[in-house]
Order: C-alpha cells, then structure tokens, then sequence
DNA sequence: TACGTTACCGATACCGGTATCGATACCAGT
DNA sequence: ACTGGTATCGATACCGGTATCGGTAACGTA
C-alpha cells in the first residue's frame, strides 16, 4: 500500500518501466499511444514519482540551496521571495536553511546542503570562514554570495556595498546639515552588514571632522521595541541630538516611535535615519529617512545567475553584480 | 573531481564499503581502528556523503515538507522559525513552499514535495480542495494542519480558531462600549482565515444587534500603506467611528498611521484593532487592540507533533491541538 | 529486391548508498 | 578438542529511477 513505482504504472500500462518513463517526461522516442496508455495509468494509481530515484540516477537535482541568516527579519524572506519569483517555470526547487548569524551553524547547514547535490547555491555574505569556503569551492557547483559586495566573493556575488551605503547616508545627512548624530546598533557581535553599514558612516563623518555624538548598542537582534528603548536611552543622555542613524529600520521606526512620545517633532527637530527601505516606512506619519536595499531585485538576480551558471557557461558570467541602494532623506519630501 | 564516494574513501581506509558506512554512521559492527581509519580518510578525501543514495536505500529521508501561503507577511515566516527550533537536533530538515494563497499552487507544491518523499508535511490551513486531500491521504505520512481550527483534519491539526479570535476581539470591544465600528480587510479574495475573523466578528456583532457601520477592503495584500490608505477613505466617509478593526496588524499599524495624520487621539478617540501581537504593537507610541496569535508556538507544536506521529505511535494521538489567541485592547493598559 | 532511415521499444547497467546475511577469527567453557 | 558465542567484516541484493545502446518493424528509395 506504498507509493506505486514506475513499475507498477508501466505493468499496467503493458509497457516496459522505460517507454513509461520517457511518456511521462514527455521525451521523444514513444509513440502517441504509448504516452496515452501510460498517462491514464499513472493517473489512476495516483502515481507521483520518486525524485530521489530520478536525481540519484541522472546525477543532477532540481535544488538549489539557500542559506539566509535570519527568518525574524522580514529583509529576508523578502529575499527567499525574490529568489522563488526568480526561479519560477525553471523547474528548479529552493531549499532554505537558516544560521542564525552563527558561521558555524552556517557550515553545518551548507554541509548538509551539499549532501543533497543541489545544483547551486545561494548564501548570504561574503564573511565565510576559509572551512567552509573549502567545503564550497570542493563541491564545484555555482555558489552565489548576495546581500554584500565588500570582499572576494567565493564565485558569484550579487549585492550592495554596505560601507558604501553607511557612507552615503552620513554624506546626505551631513548635507542636510545635521550635526550632532547618535547611533543606536544592534545585533552588534553578528550582524555583519549593519557593522559595514557604521563603519562606513563614520568614516565619513570622521572626513567632515566629527564622530558620533553618542552610540547605544545591544547585542540583542533589531526589533522596533529595541529601537525604541535605545533611542530612549540615547535621548535621555543627549536630547540635543539632531540625527539618530539606526542598524536598520526596524530600528528606526521604533526610534521613530520613541521620539514621539517625546514629543520631539521628526523630521524638522530630529532626522531619524535607517537601512532598508521597509514597506513600512512608507505607511509612518512622518518620514524617516532610509536607504531602500534592492533585496527582492537581489534575490531574483541570484536565482537568474544560479541558472545561467549551471547551464554551463560559468566562466562567461560577471562575477560581480553590484545593485544599488536609493537614499530618501524622508524631509526632503512632503 | 567529483565528490567523492564512500567507495573512494573505504578504499582509502582499506576496508569495504559497508564497513565505510558503518563506520561513519556510528552503527555497531565496526573496530575502533577502523572507525579511526575510515573517519581519517573520509576527512581527507571531504567526503560529505550523499542523502539521495542514503535516503533512497534505506527508504526513508529525514526530509519535512513546509507549506505557508506568503512571505511578505511576518507571520509566516516567524512560523518556520518555531518548526525550525522545534525540529532542532532532531537531524529532520524542513523544506519549505509558498503557495501565493493559490490551492492550486499548493496542489502542486504539495505534490512535489511528496516526489520527494518526505517523512512528513506541515501546511497552513484546513481549506484544501478534495483534490489535494486525497493526495495526501495517499501517501500515508504524517499531515500537520497549522494556523487553523475551523475544519476537519486530514491527520493533525495544530491552531487556533481565527472565527473565535474575531468573535472575542468583538465582544472586548463591545464592552468597552465602542459601538461604530469600521472594518478594513485585505486579500479578501484569498486570506481565508482573515475571513474567518471577521465573520466571527460580525457573528459578535449581529447578536448585539449591531453591524459594521463601514467596510473598506482591498484585493492587495496586506501592508501597513494599505491600512493607511484604507483608514483614510474609511474615516473621510465615516469621520465618527470609534472603532476600526483591522483583517490584520500589518493593517492596523497603518490604520493607526491614518489616525496620526489625521490627528485622531488612539485609543480614548478611535480604538484601532488587529490581528497577530506583532513585534511592532509593542513599540508603538500609542497601544493597539490586538490577538496575540501564538504563531511560534504552533510552529514548534507541529514540529514535534511530526516528530511523534513519525516515531508509530500515530493513532494514540491527538488530532487537533487548539492554542489560544490572547487579546489585549491596548487602552486597558497605561 | 535490397538497403538505409526512422520510429519505437526494452534489456541492461548503472547512480551511491544501506539491509541483510553469511563468513571468519577469536575466545571462553566443558 | 569441541562447541557456542561474540566481534568484526564483506558480498550481494536491492532502492526506483534514467542513460545507453541494440533490436525490430515499417517505410521510402535506388
């Protein structure tokens, strides 16, 4: 009372197991009668096919592995959402796993992945530790690196420089001509792009001659209630703040929502300023301001490159796909 | 270059390939010396095995199918992240499908899944067509129905009942003496427990001889740009509401957006309510009403609900696991 | 008539593991 | 010395498909 096997459909069919194979994978070399007799077969036993069997024996699958850090932040399922739209009518099924922002859970979970001879790979980042850099490179299937641009991607990198967005957003608040900014971080021992995304705004801050006024930092991951608590926090100690750059934008909605029970007027008296471009910032009463991160464009780059690279012309393929960050200073508007 | 075999690294160690196997399989049957031959050149070779040969032979993967409706709302993927943590050192791996709301992409994620041959399948909601019921019943293995109640069950059901969520949240609101009250959905067309919710919540209203005074709803998904939209078509209409219920929070955050801009005090003016205690209600400057839906809990429930049901015991088990929403009307507290 | 082509089909050998069972070696007990 | 038990190992037969290749029948053409 199993599954029935192709076997079965083809004993049925009165045909051999590989004219019903070729029937129902709509290859050539049967005849129309065959396809028939085999299709009204299969249909009545319910047949739907052992891909473990079919992989096993072709050598290939029809998986592409995914590895995202984190399930908590919308960011990336967005992403996974882009990488599904990007796959689609390819016949090709994502597999996702998740790290937790931990490199060797990270390793552990590409490992597996491996195990189950996907045709490509997608992970996120670029910071991989030399181990699993070598489990990668052995495998010798397309491995495509995304979220980040700032190192040497592995094979494929589709993404953004978090440094180069951290930086441009300090030069469009400096232009602005705010002066006195915070930062409220969090996630600060794992998150690696927000870090990339700080380090890059104050250098640009230090090439104008200033740094952070204040900096509130939690290791906890970004959640408006943190974002909340730290500008709180960060407020208490300095009100005179006239900018508050935040890890991303959950961050700074709730730092968006502190500074209104405080009644501090935003954008005019404090410019609260994030990392995304959520949908949400589009809904809030005020506007902060944000970098809108091309993450569903990325995702579907990613699963179109993972495509053109398993179909052979790998070393024809730019290496780098470089997508950019659109600021909105959010005062501006309106 | 390939991967390499357990034959290549059995070979390597100078034993067989069954003893190889044993060997890194940690079974009995297998000297300490060989173990530590066999586990030196498997690390050598990096060897990583291979799952469709490990699965088709021993006919059984430790593969769990996941089927959720969307990725663009939270929820969803919060529920992945309670099944990933409740399958955690169990070896099961879960693999995971969007269906777009669409039965009939689910109809066909599902049956991919099954080619797969997974050990059991997790998927959102009660409402599958016969169709894709009796493909599942066909195949024997364990089926956790999540996120709903309101149905009957293929094999597990773990949720709660979203027609008894929308009817307590109206009864709450009721008798905090709110008494026009407005609704804004989204999906209408396809959200079906967004549906239940507000049918129980109108069930409420009816018997206190009341009715909506006003309804806005969209085919889009639900956004907080969409709550806000709607609440302000809603509120230009009907500017005396003291109520607006909300399909989802997504909506009501966006709802209550609408209330800012348009300077309504929330709650003592117009109370806002939705559905789901996302993270967010918690930072928000004002409180909404809203239903905790224990979306976590569910995930990690049907988890193990898996676990078990694949470990025999099947029938000695409860089909249907009932978690419960807990409201808060926001303008209780503080 | 003979021959080449084309359309269709099936036997066989895998793919890379595991289940199963029998073989061997060694030891203790009688 | 013989028997039985235990520890260890390997040969073999799958698992359920597909790749490959050779075979047969029907047909057109020289």
């Amino acid at each position: 009372m199993r599954q029935p096997t192709l076997e079965e459909v083809a004993a049925r069919a009165g045909v051999s197991k590989m004219t019903a194979s070729r029937a129902l994978r709509g290859a050539r070399d049967v005849s129309a009668a065959s396809i028939e007799k085999v299709k009204i077969a299969a249909e009545q036993l319910g047949y739907v096919g052992n891909q473990l069997a079919l992989s096993l024996s072709s050598r290939r699958t029809n998986l592409i592995g995914v590895v995202i850090p984190s399930m908590s932040n919308i960011v990336f399922p967005e992403v996974l959402g882009g990488i599904i739209s990007g796959l689609e009518g390819s016949g090709l099924q994502p597999v996702f796993g998740v790290s937790d922002y931990d490199l060797d859970k990270e390793r552990d979970i590409i490992r597996n992945m491996l195990s189950w001879q996907p045709a490509a790979l997608i992970i996120t980042g670029l910071d991989q530790p030399e181990e699993t850099r070598k489990l990668l490179r052995q495998s010798d299937i397309p491995v495509i690196q995304i979220m980040d641009l700032d190192g040497e991607p592995i094979d494929f990198v589709v993404g953004l420089s978090h440094t180069q967005a951290g930086r441009e957003m300090a030069e469009a608040i400096l232009a602005s001509g705010r002066k006195r900014i915070g930062y409220i971080g969090s996630a600060v021992d794992r998150d690696r792009r927000a870090i990339k995304r700080r380090a890059g705004f104050e250098a640009a801050l230090q090439d104008n001659g200033l740094t952070f006024v204040s900096v509130e930092t939690s290791l906890d991951a970004s959640s408006s209630r943190l974002g909340r608590d730290l500008t709180e926090r960060l407020l208490a100690r300095h009100p005179d703040l006239d900018c508050i750059y935040c890890s991303n934008d959950d961050m700074a909605a709730g730092s968006l929502f502190a500074c209104m029970k405080l009644g501090r007027a935003v954008p005019d008296d404090i410019l609260i300023a994030g990392f995304n471009g959520l949908e949400i910032t589009s809904a809030l009463p005020v506007r902060i301001a944000t970098s809108t991160s091309p993450r569903r464009a990325i995702g579907e780059q990613a699963a179109q490159l993972a495509l053109a690279a398993m179909n052979g012309n790998r070393k024809d393929l730019a290496r780098r796909i470089e997508l950019l960050a659109e600021i909105t200073l959010g005062d501006a508007e309106k």
